[in-house]
DNA sequence: CGTACGACCTGCCCGC
DNA sequence: TGCGGGCAGGTCGTAC
């Protein structure tokens, strides 16, 4: 589901909600997501306060002040829910995983991930398809996780250019859209954003990596920031579940130029063409067959 | 090594 | 109304 816009989007939501408190209760309901969940998560995030949240790629980075890193990744359909648990809710009591009882209110289907805050807050991670996954590393060892260790420059960082983009592709033989959704070659990128990059740059995401020129690799670099820009101001895209912390939508799915567009007239000035959907390495690919050299 | 593809899950929507 | 097939924002392991 969510791309960086998406994430960045929840992550921002989520900070009003979760900084400065302290973790009173971690509950999970079952043991795995895509992957096991950590052993002895319980024990690193209770009685700790959430001192940073920050985003890496698609991934959700909490920063405890038991020097620990809790990281969540949303998959395709995961969410975050927040709510103010009022004193009625918090009075109703169910048994806990270890037989003992504390207070978890009853749950909607696939809510897997509870967290109770000191000040009666509750975040919930909801994940229907369970694409998503959660760790927990020693905060001196992140930058060795094997979830961010591989991954690319943020395409909204510093150290993204379009010669560092020339760079990392001008030899590949593989398509510039496959490139593009590599998360190794630059992170944060899903189907949605690469479609309508491609698309503002005027480059076929068919077209070989190395047949790309410097030129284009300007265009590629300052469309791929452009939309990403204007997606996270939209407040990411809303298509089936994804809903912003609190519950918003996001609306930039009407900003859509090529994305689930397949059938429309191409939106470029003059291009009286329409845009085509084709699979590209198992998956959508959506692009004026005009427009896009 | 780089690249392509199936697998992992559930839900929804469409056509018959 | 019901059912089967295709589709979905991601990533990894495997097979070339």
């Amino acid at each position: 589901m969510p791309e960086l816009p998406e994430v960045e989007t929840v992550c921002r939501g989520l900070r009003s909600h979760v900084l400065g408190k302290r973790i009173a209760r971690y509950h999970q309901f079952r043991e795995d997501l895509r992957w096991p969940l950590p052993f002895g998560i319980k024990d690193k995030v209770e009685g700790s306060i959430i001192e940073e949240l920050n985003r890496r790629g698609k991934f959700l980075l909490f920063k405890l002040s038991s020097d620990y890193i809790f990281i969540m990744h949303l998959g395709m359909s995961g969410r975050i829910l927040v709510t103010e648990l009022s004193r009625k809710e918090n009075e109703s009591k169910h048994p806990n995983e270890m037989g003992s009882f504390f207070k978890i209110k009853s749950t909607e289907p696939h809510d897997h991930v509870v967290i109770d805050f000191c000040d009666q807050t509750r975040i919930t991670y909801n994940d229907p398809r369970r694409f998503g996954a959660i760790d927990i590393v020693d905060l001196d060892m992140i930058n060795q996780h094997k979830w961010l260790s591989k991954l690319g420059p943020e395409p909204l960082g510093n150290s993204f250019s379009p010669e560092v983009l020339q760079l990392s592709l001008k030899n590949k033989r593989s398509c510039i859209k496959t490139a593009l959704i590599d998360q190794s070659i630059l992170s944060g990128l899903g189907n949605i954003y690469v479609c309508e990059a491609l698309w503002a740059a005027r480059i076929s995401p068919f077209r070989p990596c190395y047949k790309i020129d410097g030129l284009e690799f300007q265009y590629l670099t300052e469309s791929v920031i452009k939309v990403l820009k204007k997606a996270i101001q939209a407040g990411g895209s809303s298509l089936r579940d994804f809903k912003k912390v609190g519950g918003g939508l996001g609306y930039f799915q009407n900003c859509f130029n090529v994305y689930s567009k397949d059938g429309c007239k191409c939106k470029r000035e003059r291009c009286n063409s329409r845009i085509q959907r084709e699979i590209q390495s198992g998956r959508s690919t959506f692009f004026c067959p005009k427009c896009q050299l």
